[in-house]
Order: structure tokens, then sequence, then C-alpha cells
RNA sequence: GGAUCCGUAGCCUAGUCUGGAUAAGGCAUCUGCCUUCUAAGCAGAAGAUCGUGGGUUCAAAUCCCACCGGAUCCA
């Protein structure tokens, strides 16, 4: 389908002869800031210096002269603009009829055309239980899957859990300390993070803890049995956690990695790098990249002792990605911290001559931060992931019991967990991804003005009218959709694949969350200005009962592309 | 010390990549609207030196430079 901005390009080429061709046209094609002004518009400035006449003039020239495209139903020169109004009956019936006909899920999974793509999120580290932190990155990581998926590119999701360092050291020593063979009385991922703030507890008074855990690295670096096994059945406590948060947030993965698989993994890629000069010994011992020519600091990828750090493993298994998963894109979701750290990661993977490093992305997005700064997890000072979502449930089930006092009990924790989850993750997806997130847990999550329980609303209104519409007998006739709302509404269905190929393009899932607030906005304005099914004639039910289907066709598909379920009763 | 990112009404954000018409929403405040399809909604009022200064341009929130403030990372 040729969309009507090329339609309106093509025209103006045409018109406009010489000086630009088509491609520069769409550039600087427009929407106007009201609708009242037009559809489109094609300021004439640019045209002023080719053709020596004031940019007003020109557009009332061409405005005499164009001959308008099929879609279109009128051309009015306004000062130096040329304002295009598409004609909404053919629009309404092509976008429309498109819709209805595609009862199914948006986008085309897996049509083999597109990119095989790894998207790494989350990243949890087997020391404590997920936090805010970890639920923007899901919902981030989730969206661009989603996103991806819906146009045409294979994915797979990954989860890189950080099970080995100093970290988990901490918490297995506090846990020897002072839990020895305690099992798990709450959720086991707390369980173990609890002694992670108890050793920091502890280490203010006593900093020879620091050294006894350095220690009991020392000893999992060796293969020490005893501390392996301590390690194993702490991590999987803590991993066993995860996973049920995952579930219940709905973050899903096609495979797991784990940090310890791959460390001292990286010796013939260290090796092969000392060879090229790419990397230097120091004088330590220490092995370092060098990338001052490649205006980055220098980067130490193995320690003198001859020990890994984290890039040693992500040099090791970004090549085993690649290799074993013949990727033709890899995207990490890691927090804009990491931002220095990945742009040395991948010039390391183009000076080693690897072709795909090209293909190696890092979506950043933001920090989220509390009310007091930064979230501290060795002093417990988080939000945690699992108790979040419990309270948030709770308001939401507070409000749906004022509403709806007689629904059942089951009707109403499946819509609270619906509505809560919706209201976290579109406050994680609404805004742009490289901005910090200042979360206040009092403020924050509401469920109203801009949020995610506002669009299951709009959806649940929707689905009612449908409801209560019953069959149509009737065909829908788009001359009928007058309305200037109706025609915004049109004109917003319209650009949705669009605007879902942008996201996808970009991998910024907050454009799409801005274009279903608009949506949603637009729907319900249509909602209180005009009747659906008491509308004047049997035709003009069953029209504008088309654009209230498709609306709600773009709600759910827009919502589920945001990992959000659409609710049906609200 | 160096690098990167951010700064838009009291608060939170969109718009910045790709310059274009009166800077667009939400929260909070105020006024209306539930005997018509779900008021978690709608209509309206009020609220902005787009951090500051300079530059480029017919045109700057948007591009360039400097500075201020905040954050992050590197040493």
């Amino acid at each position: 389908m040729v969309s009507l901005k090329e339609e309106l390009a093509a025209v103006l080429e045409k018109a406009v002869g010489k000086g630009l061709v088509k491609q520069d046209i769409l550039t600087i094609i427009e929407v106007p800031p009201q609708s009242e002004l037009g559809d489109f518009a094609f300021p004439c400035f640019k045209l002023s210096p080719a053709m020596k006449k004031a940019p007003v003039e020109i557009a009332k020239q061409l405005s005499e002269q164009i001959k308008l495209p099929a879609s279109f139903e009128k051309v009015v020169a306004t000062g130096p603009y040329l304002n295009f109004f598409v004609k909404k009956s053919s629009v309404a019936k092509q976008t429309l009829s498109a819709v209805l006909k595609q009862k199914e899920k948006f986008g085309h999974s897996n049509s083999g055309k597109g990119k095989k793509v790894m998207v790494e999120y989350s990243a949890p580290n087997t020391n404590k239980p997920l936090h805010v932190g970890h639920l923007r990155n899901d919902s981030i990581g989730m969206a661009v899957s989603n996103l991806l998926d819906a146009t045409g590119h294979k994915v797979i999701k990954a989860n890189l859990v950080n099970d080995r360092g100093i970290h988990i050291c901490k918490s297995m020593l506090a846990y020897e300390k002072w839990g020895k063979g305690k099992k798990p009385n709450k959720k086991s991922d707390h369980f173990v993070g609890d002694y992670y703030v108890l050793f920091n507890k502890h280490v203010k008074e006593n900093p020879s803890l620091e050294e006894e855990a350095r220690f009991l690295l020392k000893k999992w670096e060796n293969k020490d049995k005893a501390v392996h096994a301590l390690w194993k059945k702490m991590n999987k406590w803590a991993i066993d956690g995860f996973k049920t948060t995952y579930k219940e947030f709905g973050s899903h993965f096609d495979i797991w990695f784990k940090e310890s698989e791959f460390y001292n993994q990286a010796k013939t890629l260290i090796k092969d790098g000392l060879e090229s000069e790419i990397f230097y010994e120091n004088d330590d011992g220490a092995i370092v990249a060098k990338l001052e020519h490649h205006k980055l600091p220098n980067k130490i990828v193995q320690r003198a002792d001859g020990t890994s750090i984290y890039i040693t493993n992500d040099l090791a298994l970004t090549k085993h990605k690649f290799e074993k998963f013949k990727l033709s894109e890899s995207i990490w979701v890691v927090g804009s911290e990491q931002n220095l750290y990945f742009k040395q990661l991948f010039k390391i993977f183009d000076l080693l001559g690897f072709k795909w490093a090209s293909q190696c992305k890092h979506l950043s997005y933001g920090m989220v931060y509390l009310p007091q700064g930064r979230m501290k997890s060795r002093e417990g000072t988080v939000i945690d992931a699992d108790d979040l979502m419990e309270s948030v449930g709770a308001l939401a089930a507070k409000e749906i019991k004022k509403r709806y006092p007689a629904l059942s009990k089951a009707e109403q924790t499946k819509r609270a967990k619906a509505i809560a989850l919706a209201a976290i993750k579109f406050f994680m997806l609404r805004i742009d991804e490289a901005k910090d997130l200042h979360f206040n847990p009092e403020e924050s999550l509401s469920f109203e003005g801009e949020t995610g329980p506002y669009l299951q609303y709009t959806y649940a209104r929707a689905k009612s009218i449908l409801r209560k519409a019953g069959k149509k007998q009737v065909k829908p006739d788009y001359k009928l959709l007058t309305e200037n709302i109706e025609k915004k509404l049109v004109l917003l269905i319209y650009n949705f694949p669009g605007v879902v190929e942008k996201a996808a393009n970009t991998l910024e899932p907050h454009l799409l969350s801005q274009h279903l607030l608009e949506t949603a906005a637009a729907f319900n304005s249509f909602y209180h200005a005009l009747q659906v099914i008491n509308a004047d004639s049997k035709e003009l039910v069953a029209t504008r009962l088309a654009l209230v289907e498709a609306t709600s066709w773009v709600l759910k598909n827009g919502l589920n592309l945001l990992n959000i379920q659409a609710i049906e009763k609200m």
C-alpha cells in the first residue's frame, strides 16, 4: 500500500520540477499543528530561491496548478504553506477494511526476510532479588523483542545471569557465618539477598570481612569443592526466585547464559589480540586493550593474576553468540552507566576483525532513581520488584472493589494484576529510553492520565460497545464518517503500522507508547461526542462500529507489543 | 582532570535525529458533564525567559560554540 505521504510526494515532485526530488520532498512534508489546517503540509520556503518568488506566492500558485492525488480532496494555500486534505472516505475505507480483515495478531512473525537478532536483557546478579531497575530493563527488552518480531525479524531473547564474582561471595560468606544450614523461609532470592545486606551491615564494623570474601572468591577460582557446592546451592535459590518474578511480570527468555560458563573462556581471543598487538601486557602482567588511538580510554581485559573480568567473559560470550546462533545482530539492553564499556567492547571486536562488530548495538536506557537518590542494593535501599508488583496490585484491587463491589474475588484479583502490571510497564515505556527515570513509589504509579490503565480502560470501553452492538446486519459506508474526530481516529489507525516500524527500527518503544496515548485520547473524544449504537441510521451504526473495532484492534495489538495485557472488561 | 548524557509551566513528560505555522500532553489547582454505548472518562480555565549567552538561517526547543546546573563513566 502506497502511503498517503508518498502519493503526495510523487505529485509534488512533478509540480515543483527541477530542484527537488521525491526523497527531499518526503522529508519536507509535515503534519500541520492543527488538524483544521489540513492533514499534510508542504512549506514552500525552500522553493523560494530557485523560483525567485516569495513563499506565499509560490504556495498560492501551486495550489492552483497542482493536480491532486487520488486520495486527496482539497488543497489550500495558507500563507507559505500548501495544506492538503485527505479524502476521508477513501482513507477510511482503505484503512478500516484492511484492519478488519486482519483479525489475527498484528505483524508477520518470521517472514524469513528479516534479521536474526538476539536481544539480551535483564541480566540479574545472583546475590540479590530483582528491583525496579530490572523492571525497566525487562519492559524495554520485551517491548523491543516484540517490535522486532512483529516487523519480520527472528528474535532470540537471552538472559545473562551474573552468577559469579565478589558480590556472590559476600552473600555466601554471610550465609556461612550467620545462616549456615538454614533453608529459605521466604522467597528464595530474597533469602539470598538478605545475606548480602547482612554482609554489608557487618563489614562496617568489621572491615576484615572484605578480605574473607576475597579469599572465598579465590577458593571459588581454585574450584574448591565445598565453596562450589555452596555457590551452586545459593545460585539456585536466587535463580528459582527470579523465575517466579519473571513469570509474574511477564518476562520471557528463549535462552539463559551464565557468566560462570564463559569465565576464562577467552584465552584464544586474548592470545590473538596480543599477537596482533591490539592488546599489550602491562608491567604488572595485566592485559590491556589499546584504544587510545580510537578516542577511548584503554581497557584492561585480563587481570595481572590471569583471571577474567567482566569484559573478558563478554568477549567470549559474544563470539559464541554470533557463531553458534548465526546472528545478524545482537542487542544489549543495559543501563546508560555502561555506555563507555560498550563503546570499548565493540571497538575491541572491530579491532579483532570480527565482521559482526558493526552489528552489535547497545540499547542504553537511563537509570532509575528513588526520591532519596540512587538505589543501593548493598544498603537495601531499593524498590524490590516483587514488593512493587504486590503493592500496586493491592492498590488496583482497592480501586476495583470501590467500583464493582459485587465482582467475584477471583475476577477482582485477575483484573487487579493486569491493571497493576499495565501501570508499571507503561510507566517504564512511556518516556524516552535514554532519559533517567525518577521513581517515587507513592506518586509515580497512578491509574489516571497517561497510564497503562488508561489505555486498558479505553480498550475495555470499545469492547463494551462491540459486545452490546451484537452482529452487524448492514455494511459500513465509509462516506458517512464526516466528523473531524472520526477522521483523526482513522488517520491514527492508518499510521499505526508505520509507528511500529519506526519504533522497531530505532529501538524506541516509547514512540509506540505515545501513539497509543494519542489514539486512546482521540477515541475517548469520539466516544463522548458521538453515539455509536444509537447513531442516526443503521448504516452509520455499522460504519462507526467498524471504526470502534479498528481502534480496539490497534489498542490491543499496541498494548501487546508493549507486553501489556488488553482486558475486555475493566 | 577527561569523556558522555540530561536541562521544556509547581511536578512528570512529548517534540530535538530530519529546523517551519499559535511549543503538545499528563499530574496537581479551578469550572462544568454520569435518566444515552464503562466518569480509571470527557469538555474547558489557569499555568512556559524551551538552563544562560552568542552564532548559523528567511525561520531555532531543534543545528554549531561557550558557559551554568544535574547525572554517569574513565583516570
